[in-house]
DNA sequence: CTGAAAGCGCTTACAG
DNA sequence: CTGAAAGCGCTTACAG
């Protein structure tokens, strides 16, 4: 492999020269300057940026740890993040927990052995072992979705969100509104947005019967699943619409409801939350909140850029959101 | 920041015994090894990865380059090399294209300097500045989706699944048969998947009318203006099927044959590829073939990981897959 | 079983 | 305007 040292004897000059022409800083005359450049072009010269990094203490990457690269979440988030890095010639080292818990933490730490000038986290719960392992870490570091303690955090605004759906669900007339959810080992999806809900609909004095109430993981499936048993438990007093805390779980709880024969939104109302694509594209249209997550992810970014250049508070960053209202209400 | 140095002094041992137990290799008396592994954990010492690779030639890292990241296909691709490669301690290092052709070949050069193990490519196209870029990469190269001449390629069976989903819909009856590609400049896409909807409809000595061929750019929108053409252009002569040769577009010509007031299937059927989990949930669901774009990534960083072991002759393979046959026909 | 020394490919004060 | 030297944090023959 052709190395600084390489370029360095061909042009009959020191390697420090050809640092300097390479970095393009110091003094060096037009001809040397010249030459070297030739005679780079030439051989194909690629710098070793391994070698740049251990001597400068700066690598170029972001790490970036998610809980499933192959969801439209996530894939909005990391195309935010890369559209921001890359224009300042950073790359993101990518790193997926597989929704594992403890991946989480050996990622904060194997992405600091790798170098890494700053990490972005989209976390999926809360935890002590969690928080301490962060606090030791001296890189910037931005949590994206979660609130954790003592970290610049970028949140949705999950209360608010899941309040303004039961209003607009409640002065469509519905008075019996169900909920499948997530589990509350999730601060954000689990907790935040079943209190919005419970706290909107406690405010008009309407019940919330227990068998209304059910939690899935995430997938499409799992929203079936919750909503048939929702369906199998309610009897008589079925509810007249579903509050679904993501989309995917709302499209599998629709699923449901069409093989049984109910009419959406007749016989019930289903919402969902994150403006996926499919929300817009299903029969009918799914009524749902835009978190711009592309956006939250070029936000993270700049954040991280900006702790880059220089030391900063810890901050907290509510992002908008946006209702849509769609034909499945 | 603390160092194998720090360690060594710490534990009245010189680096190369830490070293030594740090990766486990050469002999080191029980005693020693205790007293280094517990002063490594009180310091909670971070081994430098950039150092241990400079010196060893080896990163640890793949290198991944996708034209976007942002798309069901490509997220799962990535999820699936991110599988297997993270079982044996690899992570990836992320480009987007973000469909500029340029940056293709900038992020080959730019992953060489990073010093990654070695490279998957998601390409759009094939051009000789590329190919002779990826000629002079030493490291293992993996193409994923094209043909490159020279490289080992995983690829779709772009023409015969576009000559099966016509044979499909000649049995079903369909004679006039419209098609919606993408640029020629992609030969998987582009290229392949409309040779194989000509041959075959040739081959039954059915004609194709001029105003039944579009194309897009992938998105949704590009799908239903594509669609209009067709529409506008065709008078009297309409199809009763068309081929679009993804499914996003699809779904975007659905959407307009749908606002028009034709029935799908009765009216014009539509069939796309990708098998996207929106073309299961969007009323009709659509027809569609199987990629298995998990698996393909899956295989893609198991080539990769064998050729790091051993060099290999360069191989073509291609992926196998599944018609699905939905409401859409 | 352990250590001294060389070296991976760079950058950066320092000196001239 | 240019170069010699030191050093970033590791690993690995080699010697003992």
């Amino acid at each position: 492999m052709t190395t600084i040292n390489d370029i360095a004897k061909m042009a009959n000059v020191s390697r420090t020269t050809v640092s300097r022409v390479l970095n393009n800083n110091g003094y060096v005359s037009e001809e040397v300057r010249k030459r070297i450049i030739q005679i780079v072009e030439e051989t194909g010269y690629i710098p070793s940026l391994s070698a740049k990094s251990l001597r400068t203490k700066k690598s170029g990457v972001i790490g970036v740890i998610i809980p499933r690269i192959d969801t439209e979440t996530a894939s909005r988030v990391v195309s935010g993040i890369n559209e921001v890095v890359a224009k300042e010639n950073f790359q993101i080292l990518l790193t997926d927990t597989e929704l594992d818990k403890q991946k989480e933490i050996e990622y904060i730490r194997l992405l600091q052995s790798r170098h890494v000038d700053g990490i972005i986290l989209l976390a999926t719960n809360i935890n002590d072992h969690l928080i301490s392992t962060i606090q030791d870490v001296e890189l910037p570091f931005i949590s994206l979705g979660q609130d954790l303690p003592g970290v610049t955090s970028i949140l949705y605004d999950d209360y608010h969100a899941a309040v303004d759906m039961i209003n607009m669900l409640v002065s469509k007339g519905h008075e019996r509104i169900a909920f499948i959810g997530v589990s509350e080992e999730d601060p954000s999806v689990g907790v935040l947005r079943k209190k919005g809900y419970l706290d909107a609909l406690a405010k008009y004095g309407y019940a919330v019967k227990d068998s209304w109430l059910e939690t899935g993981d995430f997938s499409i499936e799992s929203g079936y699943e919750a909503m048939k048993k929702i369906i199998k438990n309610s009897d008589k007093e079925l509810p007249t619409a579903v509050f679904v805390v993501t989309d995917r779980m709302a499209i599998g709880a629709m699923e449901y409801l069409r093989e049984q024969g109910f009419r959406i939104p007749e016989d019930v109302a289903v919402v969902g939350i994150g403006a996926s694509t499919m929300s817009q594209y299903v029969t009918p249209s799914l009524t749902t909140v835009d978190y711009f997550n592309k956006e939250a992810g070029q936000k993270a970014a700049q954040l991280l850029l900006e702790q880059l250049k220089q030391k900063k508070e810890k901050e907290k960053f509510v992002q908008t959101y946006r209702l849509i209202k769609r034909d499945s209400v």
